[in-house]
DNA sequence: ATAAAGTCTATAAATATTATAGGGTAATAG
DNA sequence: CTATTACCCTATAATATTTATAGACTTTAT
């Protein structure tokens, strides 16, 4: 399952989508939206931005916006970042692998070949669905 | 990511279908190959016994067995009964479906309807596949 | 100047995962 | 028939991760 970070970070993203005509957008207004606490949120936007989904104008009129275009930020991006590995076994994620300790060798190991699998189906989808897709459907 | 517990279960299963000669294995020969503690892998061949995938034996000569056949073990199963959910999100379950309290319409929401395409994905796979593919592996 | 709003780092609280402990029960061998 | 083996079961401890909070700092508009 997504950790409430992630989830969070997309509907952060899905309220500065739909509100694009704005310049900026306050953390308040999100975190009231979705009932989400200011602070935790805080934290998160900030590593939205940092990773340059985002950018945001500090002090009066301040606020977070969008620094790309909906479609070319792809759902796993947004996981990678918050949560980390999408593979459900280490040693067969792309972007944070690691060898499982229990393990003697790759090639032969059963398990590892059909978990390349179902990484495969997911980021079939992950990869190719943006914050656009999610936006056309609400 | 999957947990040790049911990446541990996959090992043991894949262990004792591999010795499906033998009438029982012991918890000992199965922690021994992996390196996994022998009271930890004692509480998961439990829970895979209570779910009726293995028998197991008491006393003197006694240990765990496949009751099923590998291809009648589909992973699925496994990872729901030691993890729970497959579902990115508890709104998209189907075993341990639950409402996302910040959300107030499911029917609107566009990372619903995006998570719901990864998790058919995912059981595309995991619904399909069973212990059976895996040993064909090794 | 002052108030608004994001920045940043640290830490606390809560929860989940991983691991251990130890007595109980059944089966088998001798 | 009793000693030993090996699984059964519940509780709890240890560790790691996730979630949430705190507070001092910086920038900007008015």
């Amino acid at each position: 399952m997504l950790s409430k970070k992630t989830k969070y970070a997309f509907h952060a993203l899905t309220y500065l989508g739909k509100h694009r005509d704005q310049k900026t957008v306050l953390i308040h207004d999100i975190s009231e939206e979705y009932g989400i606490s200011h602070k935790f949120l805080e934290n998160i936007l900030l590593e939205l931005r940092k990773a340059g989904i985002l950018g945001s104008k500090k002090g009066k009129g301040g606020g977070y916006y969008l620094i790309k275009d909906p479609k070319d930020i792809a759902l796993s991006k947004v996981i990678r970042l918050l949560d980390g590995p999408i593979a459900l076994l280490p040693c067969v994620s792309l972007n944070y692998y690691e060898p499982c300790v229990e393990c003697k060798s790759e090639a032969l190991c059963g398990l590892n070949k059909v978990m390349i699998q179902v990484r495969d189906e997911m980021l079939n989808v992950l990869e190719n669905k943006s914050l656009a897709d999610i936006l056309d459907k609400e």
